[in-house]
DNA sequence: TCTATGTATGTAATATCATAACACGTCAAG
DNA sequence: CTTGACGTGTTATGATATTACATACATAGA
């Protein structure tokens, strides 16, 4: 669960680790994984990708679920909330956190050349920002950082 | 045009002072302000906030222009290229760049109070992404840094 | 057990944001 | 004058997201 999504690696590691967390997180805080929102969160653990809201439900449609937009978007939101996905706001798509539980507000490295998209532990960015900010005189509640750049294969690709 | 959008300002300060410099930009560059281009930029101009295309095209369509969604997103797509204006991904809308001609590249702080966007300076923002991104192999090519919070005066109000 | 309540899901309709494709007008270079 | 580049206008469509309402389902009292 802390892979290098830019590098091959044994995805079951990752995805395995996750809906563990996520089960453990959700029976302590009384939060439902019901079968809609475990199946969003599995096809999301599919890959280090973001996926649109729309792409979920062609895969919810096809495995009998709903197959109007609030199926989708109903799990997704349930699952940012939980922190159990990110929304990456650049593609208007949503990846599953790959460090749930662990309090932390990355930024999301996208590659250009491959979609794949990882968080990076961004706490000094944070502090950056934040203390630009409050040379302003704003306080920060939430924020988002996001990179589209070439992950180490494609840069070595290109 | 360094004012505080936060704080009360002679606004007329920030928007003459932009026009100007963008009027200089674009002659030097030899692209080609039109008057739809202009008009755009002068809404733009009137806040200190993000506008969406479809507010912007209904002013345009209200002076005569174009009612189409294309006048409008082509014109501010001309502007951001040009770096006279800023696209907010997480409000699926636009403002007015502050700081043209400097090479900049900002973090905005948006006030959820008031919907005030303000660009603050990020080059140690910059950095520490840059930092981050390089840990992991990755390179970064643009980024965008987006804060949700509250203004001063908001903050005080609360 | 039997409701009552809150929560989750399903669906229809609609709102919002964005682009593709093509037609027309203008203007300057050749 | 013709050509070609560019800008604008328009139609049509695509992509993303939410509102509103109906239905099912769990579970906690009565
Ligand atoms: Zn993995
Ligand atoms: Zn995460
Ligand atoms: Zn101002
Ligand atoms: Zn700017």
């Amino acid at each position: 669960m802390d892979p290098q999504p830019f590098h091959d690696h044994d995805h079951h590691l990752c995805s395995d680790a996750v809906m563990s967390q996520a089960e453990a997180m959700l029976t302590a805080s009384g939060a439902r994984l019901t079968p809609v929102r475990r199946r969003v969160l599995e096809i999301l653990l599919e890959q280090h990708r973001a996926m649109g809201a729309y792409d979920v439900l062609q895969r919810l449609a096809a495995e009998g679920f709903g197959n109007q937009p609030p199926v989708a978007y109903r799990a997704l939101d349930f699952l940012v909330e939980q922190g159990l996905a990110h929304r990456i706001q650049r593609l208007n798509a949503f990846t599953a956190c790959m460090h749930p539980g662990e309090a932390h507000a990355p930024a999301f490295l996208i590659c250009q050349g491959c979609n794949t998209v990882a968080e990076a532990p961004a706490a000094p960015v944070r502090a950056a920002l934040e203390s630009a900010a409050a040379d302003l005189g704003f306080t920060v509640e939430r924020a988002s950082v996001e990179a589209l750049g070439l992950c180490p294969a494609c840069r070595e690709a290109s």
